[in-house]
DNA sequence: GGATAATCGAGACGGTACGTCGAGTCTTTCC
DNA sequence: GGAAAGACTCGACGTACCGTCTCGATTATCC
């Protein structure tokens, strides 16, 4: 019997958080800034949102990530994939969207460790478990050596991009090819 | 002429920032505690700091930094030099105060990236350099190959550690052991 | 569609303010302190009111006001009409509350003339227009010159209790008599 | 052998309280902006006098006062000496300067009672002496009857021009022509 | 002609209040 | 019952003056 939640009104919410974030920043969007965006009441945020990260969470779960759009590409060359995905990645936190997104990310991870964990969990995981895939693929094509652990190896690629976004210092072209290219001998199969 | 700064009470400010980073994180910190902490008025603290981040600023110096106290070690074995000094810088991050700090470090990035780039150069910067150093000191042992760009690898490094402070899951022995393997790997000579 | 204003908390304002200044002078009243005395948030306070001196204003004009509540009688006598009346606001102004609140109002108009002419205007003006009337009375007796302007001779007895109310030296019995004696004989009819 | 006071600060003082008086009202004044004014230090100010009030006491003792300057003439004609000089008051308080100096001493009353009557006694009782002179002076002539309490009768002068001054209503020529008019019919010798 | 002692400028300092902002919660009315 | 509108409490913001307190630096006097 009762009215159905508003599809319409979280879609402007969210809407208005993604547009914030990258006008503002994380840290100076404010839920009454939202609800006056979103031409909604405060109330109605507060009733289904238990906090602005929430908010943050569910915005990025619906609109574009950067590096998640990015799946690790399989062709036969092991290095050439990694670097096009890395490239990808960089690209995206050039982005003025991206980077906000990804400092957000950052903002709300310090403030809320917990939250920013699980977080962490639902957008880096993916992207990690691309990675170890397609090394777990090369490994089994004999191009990986047997004891490298793959995980540790993504996360050295995520910390670096991550590292990069806090700065606003994203990686050029250069600064890729290095970080690909020390990794990779360092995994290369003997 | 007039009545010179008390540097007792410069002090004082510095020491209730750094406990109140530990005990509840940098965002939670606010000038009215910080100032109430001190017994100083919230005048002079707004009479010579420009905010927040500022007084962290100064509070990290002049206090004990995770990692800037751990100078890379030089004896004849690379590997096990960075291999200890990344178990040291680990076992930083493992205690409150350092994580603390290094969470802030970020935290205040997020918020003011000018300001967060300074701070970092400030910090990561030497301990990139004593890095740097260190690989050239191998390069010349012929320890490492002659086209390794020795700041990539040592941003690497500070931003694997500045990730696992971020996610507040520091490194254990045997992710350090990981790390430090791949990239040693990758830069070996021949 | 929103929640109305309180009443509750109105009155609890209202109520405060007419306490402080009573207990310690209209520019020792603190917006601050009315806040805690009437255990109401600042923000609601400067939700609703302007100023300390618009507080004050709506203040008096829902509670007693010494003058006001003493309407000038209407006898055949025009002689004890008078004398009876400005008695009766002497012995008002001697009441601390009474003395309080004209002290008040001096100090506002001294601080905001505009807003204080204003105020006069809203208390003075009633109880001058009592006293021309009962001129206007006296005349159509006979008992008062034709050229007297009333206005005038009204303004007059205000003008003297405020003054005495400055000083916070009520008229006693004798002064009464004297003044009311004085302007009495100036507009006697011939 | 001290260094006696300086009597050069003293008047860039009291100067200052006049400027500041006039420009923007006595509760406006801040000793702070006093001390920039007079390019003296607050700690001089301080050192001197007690209090705001007390400077402004002093100021006032030492510069030209309304009313004080306008002595009562004392010609054969009563009538035209008061008018005299009752317009003579009006004019001084219709000047800026005059007006500011009337409300900042009704100011201090207000805020400050037995300063205010101390000042008050210092300035209006000469004046008011100086109309009681007058008066009885037409008394011993024979042009005021006997019975006529000099006292009450300044006081009234001075109530109503107090009045005036606090409303910024300076009298017009008519007005005091009506308040004369009305006060000397009630004292004159039958 | 120094020594000396209070004056003076400058401004640091602990306070108190200012007026504003945003966080969350609560209440009313409309749909 | 969902939602808009906004009243309400709370706590912090950054600012302005208050009155007190050092600090030199600067004079008048008096030996």
């Amino acid at each position: 019997m009762p009215r159905p939640r508003s599809e319409k009104i979280r879609q402007s919410v969210l809407a208005a958080m993604r547009r914030a974030l990258a006008a503002e920043g994380y840290e100076a969007v404010t839920i009454e800034g939202l609800a006056a965006e979103a031409e909604v009441s405060k109330q109605t945020i507060y009733r289904w949102w238990p906090s602005k990260a929430a908010i943050l969470g569910e915005a990025l779960l619906e609109g574009a990530l950067p590096g998640a759009a990015d799946p690790v590409p399989a062709t036969a060359d092991l290095s050439a994939d990694l670097r096009a995905w890395f490239t990808a990645v960089s690209d995206g936190l050039a982005q003025p969207e991206g980077l906000a997104v990804a400092r957000a990310l950052i903002a709300v991870t310090t403030a809320d460790p917990a939250l920013g964990a699980a977080l962490n969990e639902r957008f880096a995981g993916p992207i990690a478990a691309g990675i170890v895939e397609r090394i777990d693929t090369a490994r089994a094509a004999g191009d990986v050596r047997a004891d490298v652990d793959a995980t540790v190896l993504a996360e050295q690629f995520i910390a670096v991009a991550s590292y990069e976004a806090l700065l606003g210092r994203p990686l050029d072209r250069d600064r890729v090819e290095a970080v690909v290219g020390i990794v990779l001998r360092g995994i290369a199969a003997g």
